[in-house]
DNA sequence: TTTCTGCATGCGTTT
DNA sequence: AACGCATGCAGAAAT
């Protein structure tokens, strides 16, 4: 392939990034443009950038903007008029669509009566609608139907399928949007620099576009005054076109009117209807999709001009995303915008730019663009000092406005009024909706209807609303809205808890420091939330309560309950397998156990379960306790914990996987006394001092395996003397796990068999569950050395004095210090 | 180890 | 089918 050069001859360039169709060519086909000169043709600029000191301009006769005549690259921008000179292709088809408007307003409308749909406070209207009648008025009209007329035989597609207003007024602009003007035609289309290309489609927009632009130049109340149906002039045209094309013949059929629009006008009933408005510019090919139209109120408006003593222009808005609003400090320009309103940049690196808040103040920006897929994606940099000046996040709105003259980007938000409106906005279509809330231009909420600008008798475009909106709760990722996010949150956390092990699975055992780990292949299933406990033998079973009767009853440890579950499926006690068949627990052995047991009932049936966040989980409070020694009722006091990390593992499990910090961020000082710090050194001393015990007296190995009994005879008498009964689950796995480690320790002073296996410590287990729950936690509470010493264990470094007298019972071990 | 940077991916929208 | 864009991700740079 041959090499290219750009058919701008001006520029001749070979390279480039991207090549874009110019204008058509003779021969067929279109003119080829590197990426820079193609986007200012795009941009309706390609004159003004390179033909600037060429001959043949001329201004417009109605807005007085410069179009370059003669000119191949402007041949669709320009229209000779009938009274004379040239127009911009936008100022004849505005005119056009006036003329046509004033035929369309309602007849309350056209009789002089304001359309204010209960807004007071609004201008009169419709004289302005009708610019300069003297000029336009039957002329127009008949050169309106003419070329309507032409559209949808098709024929006149192609007449207006390359204008191109020749706004891009970047530099030039002469006459620019008079906010302050009541009735302003010539400013009133200067606001329009679009490029509609797409025949049909243009027309529509032309006839979207002048009542919109229209607004910008009336005071407040105009923009929607002025549109003869509720729905607003798109939506409105759309739904009555029946009837309307019936009664002017003059209008085309419309394409689908977008959705932003008709619902921006659904909202925008009000004088101070949050419109979006089709940008000055922007249009052609790079057409900007409704949702980046600025929705900035005439009120709005007209404050944020006086308050930058200047003329606003608003070009587009973008709702942050969460990536916009983000600490990477990027924010996504939507690519037409950007090559619209912003400079041209070739360079990946882009360009610094500066851009003023509402404030004054300045800030600089790099607007710069990746390659992305053939395509180019631009984001404006380093913004995440503005956003956070503007105290602005995900969801709320950015508006990009430009100042005139001089071409001052302003930069401005608005806050979404909730999580829900932002979650609207945030999807496309909602697009669908506007986004209500409160633009930082001004005290914008007082100018919303309190239904967020709907009026009563919107319940036709209500209906179309809400099945837009159903349609697009699909759209895009949703944001979660806090309460469900808490919500699932905190349903996560439950979850937890009621995962067991699928009945059909086969665990595999796996052991990770001398503990053993159950894997399963199939994933966890739902279960009911039981409670385990030890009886007072030892034994040890799990509590479920009825979903009927809401009475608890005693299962064995192995039972696996499904989520809902009644005493009739009680297949393990036939005495209580009804829930006419008394509680077997006795609340006062409830209590200790189900925290929530005396309200329990009454909650259940409430059917609100939110747990207290601030309670410690399982693994926590034990660990708390551990290390401050509390009373063991305050323990018990709190809920059944759960793991939130390790579905497999019951609550309160301490297996380095449930230990570790998450994602293994966040730094955790020397001194650090949080529950996962103190575990992890106790557990680190536990197994160093079982190692060291291990070497040291290996040798000494002799056949002393006795003293198992007394070991176990003494957890039963503790139990008996005074602990709770019962454990709950993480106390039962810690206990567990002190059991272990008190054989350990057991084994290191002798007193039990140290050929022992190791890993073979269920027995152990199963004898030291049935502990004291208070002794325990009295035991773990003590230093090692002290514990060892009031045990008459060797300790590293005892001394007659250790013993203390706190623990009342002889307390069983701890082996380490914590 | 965290943050930054540039790009890739994939979903949703538009053509 | 093409495009736009939100976000994920890997490598680089900074801390």
């Amino acid at each position: 392939m041959g090499s290219k050069s750009c058919m701008n001859e001006v520029c001749r360039g070979t390279t480039s990034s991207e090549w874009k169709k110019g204008w058509s060519l003779k021969s067929g086909g279109f003119a080829a443009l590197c990426y820079r000169c193609g986007s200012a043709y795009e941009n309706s600029v390609f004159c003004e950038t390179f033909h600037l000191e060429e001959s043949g301009w001329r201004e417009c006769r109605i807005c007085g903007k410069r179009i370059h005549c003669g000119c191949v690259a402007s041949r669709y921008l320009q229209e000779y008029m009938d009274f004379g000179g040239v127009g911009c292709i936008t100022c004849v088809k505005n005119l056009e669509i006036r003329s046509a408007q004033s035929l369309q307003i309602p007849s309350d409308v056209s009789n002089g009566t304001v359309f204010t749909n209960g807004i007071k406070d609004v201008h009169p209207v419709v004289v302005e609608n009708r610019i300069d009648d003297d000029r336009f008025s039957t002329r127009r009209l008949l050169q309106l139907t003419k070329a309507i007329g032409a559209i949808d035989g098709s024929s006149g597609v192609e007449q207006l399928k390359h204008e191109d207003p020749f706004l891009k007024t970047r530099q030039s602009s002469k006459r620019v949007l008079n906010l302050s003007q009541q009735s302003s035609p010539p400013t009133f289309f200067k606001a329009d620099n679009s490029r509609p290309r797409e025949g049909v489609k243009d027309i529509y927009e032309s006839l979207a576009q002048p009542s919109l632009n229209f607004s910008l130049t009336t005071p407040s109340g105009s923009s929607t005054t002025i549109l003869p149906f509720p729905g607003g002039i798109a939506e409105g045209i759309e739904q009555s076109k029946g009837s309307f094309q019936q009664a002017l013949h003059i209008l085309p059929k419309l394409p689908k009117p977008s959705p932003t629009v008709g619902s921006e006008a659904n909202k925008g009933i009000g004088s101070q209807a949050r419109v979006a408005r089709p940008p000055a510019e922007g249009r052609g090919r790079n057409q900007l999709l409704p949702r980046y139209w600025p929705r900035i109120t005439d009120q709005e408006l007209q404050q944020l001009s006086g308050d930058l003593k200047s003329n606003i222009v608003p070009l587009f808005e973008k709702i942050l995303s969460a990536s916009d609003a983000g600490r990477i400090g990027r924010l996504v320009l939507p690519k037409a915008c950007a090559e619209t309103f912003f400079p041209l940049i070739n360079q990946s690196e882009g360009i610094p730019i500066r851009i003023q808040d509402i404030k004054g103040k300045e800030w600089t920006f790099q607007f710069r663009f990746w390659p992305n897929n053939n395509s180019r994606m631009y984001v404006l940099e380093g913004v995440t000092p503005c956003i956070q000046n503007m105290q602005v996040q995900a969801g709320d709105t950015v508006t990009f406005s430009r100042i005139e003259p001089g071409g001052q980007l302003v930069i401005g938000c608005r806050k979404a009024i909730n999580n829900g409106d932002a979650q609207d906005s945030q999807t496309p279509a909602s697009t669908s909706g506007d986004s209500p809330g409160e633009t930082s231009f001004s005290g914008a909420n007082g100018n919303l209807l309190p239904n967020g600008g709907k009026t009563s008798d919107d319940s036709l475009q209500q209906s179309v609303s809400e099945k837009k909106k159903a349609k697009n709760i699909k759209n895009k990722r949703l944001l979660m809205h806090t309460d469900d996010a808490m919500e699932l949150r905190i349903t996560w956390e439950e979850a937890q808890e009621l995962l067991h092990p699928s009945p059909t699975a086969e665990p595999t055992i796996i052991m990770v420091e001398d503990h053993e780990f159950e894997e399963y292949e199939e994933p966890p299933v739902f279960g009911k939330r039981t409670i385990f406990t030890s009886g007072p033998s030892g034994e040890q079973d799990q509590l479920a309560q009825c979903d009927s009767c809401l009475k608890w009853r005693r299962l064995p440890v192995h039972a696996l309950l499904s989520s809902k579950w009644t005493c009739s499926e009680n297949i393990w006690d036939s005495k209580r397998c009804s829930c006419s068949a008394p509680e077997d627990i006795s609340p006062k052995d409830l209590e200790p156990i189900v925290p929530s047991y005396k309200d329990s009932k009454k909650r259940k049936i409430s059917e609100k379960k939110v747990p207290n966040e601030g309670e410690p989980s399982g693994l926590d409070a034990l660990a708390t306790a551990a290390v401050l020694g509390d009373n063991i009722s305050d323990i018990a006091e709190c809920p059944v914990g759960a793991t939130t990390r390790h579905p497999r593992h019951r609550p309160g499990c301490s297996c380095i996987v449930c230990i570790q910090p998450p994602s293994g961020k966040g730094k955790h000082e020397p001194t650090c006394k949080c529950n996962v710090c103190l575990t992890v050194r106790r557990r680190f001393k536990t197994l160093m001092m079982r190692k060291k015990k291990r070497q040291s007296e290996r040798e000494a190995e002799v056949a002393q395996g006795k003293d198992k009994a007394s070991l176990k005879s003494r957890l039963e008498r503790e139990d008996i003397g005074g602990g709770a009964p019962v454990s709950t689950n993480q106390a039962d796995n810690e206990t567990n796990q002190i059991g272990n480690e008190v054989e350990m320790e057991e084994a290191s002073k002798g007193q039990l068999d140290l050929n022992c296996d190791p890993h073979r410590e269920d027995d152990i287990l199963a004898q030291t569950a049935g502990m004291s729950l208070t002794t325990l936690m009295n035991a773990v509470a003590l230093p090692l050395d002290v514990y060892l010493g009031q045990n008459g264990l060797p300790s590293t470094r005892q001394t007659a004095g250790e013993k203390e007298d706190n623990v009342s019972d002889g307390g069983f071990m701890s082996r380490e210090d914590r």
